[in-house]
DNA sequence: TTGCGTGCAAAGGTTTTGCATGGCA
DNA sequence: TGCCATGCAAAACCTTTGCACGCAA
């Protein structure tokens, strides 16, 4: 991240980074960081950068209004494509070079930027017995 | 789509199944239907249904604002996971069966809510040559 | 010392909602 | 005829921005 290293900044990637993987909104980051007083601006600007430099995904859920930040440059994240449960909203790992081999047309994909949405085993396993 | 058909909800349906796999903002959509004065009000509360039966996508793009619906139920689309280059926008199929293999711990890909974010042919060797 | 990043508050733009009306069943 | 969906306008909400100040370099 270019830039001055201010404390805000420093808090925040912080905060990301022990939540690798999680969806947040602008105002729950900012909660969470509420108290070292880091302003709802200060997180919106910071996230925008972030975004900008292809650090964090934003994304909407259905049904909701507000953007959902989620970190996905964790060293654990890398080379991985992430699978969203959209019923707990748990999330998993697959390594993105297993999809390449199927891929038609030359299309490269970016794991950074891609997430898969489906039902994870436990789930589906509930839903089958209810 | 329940409810009663009329003719605001029989156009917008029209204008997506007419433009499979593009992305449109809910003001880009008024403006197609203007000539048919279907209003602003009109498009937001039928995409909202269309999203809550999952014919539609809503996405968000870096640096913008507002939402972006796509449609991704038409026939042809049934069974593919969308692959979308972040450099034109072109989209491309994939048949989502041959991920199911690859995947692990019994995760399932709804391949109607899930895109796939990368870069196509063309616009790698387009990188590649300059 | 320079100037970027912050906090606060106001502005801005998108999306939602209330209410009266019109159209589908 | 009954009631859902629409249109309009206002409200609500999330996000961005202007400005003065503080802090990193």
């Amino acid at each position: 991240m270019s830039g001055y290293a201010t404390e805000q900044r420093r808090l925040l990637m912080l905060f990301l980074q022990c939540h690798p993987d999680e969806c947040f909104s602008a105002a729950e980051i900012a909660e969470a960081l509420s108290d070292a007083s880091v302003s709802l601006s200060a997180v919106y600007r910071n996230l925008a950068d972030l975004e900008r430099e292809g650090l964090i995904n934003r994304t909407v859920k259905a049904g909701r209004r507000e953007s959902f930040y989620q970190f996905v440059a964790s060293p654990t994240c890398r080379n991985c494509l992430h699978l969203s449960c959209v019923r707990c909203g748990s999330v998993h790992h697959m390594q993105a070079a297993s999809l390449a081999p199927l891929l038609q047309d030359g299309f490269t994909v970016d794991p950074q930027k891609t997430v898969l949405y489906g039902v994870c085993r436990d789930c589906t396993e509930k839903e089958t017995n209810s």
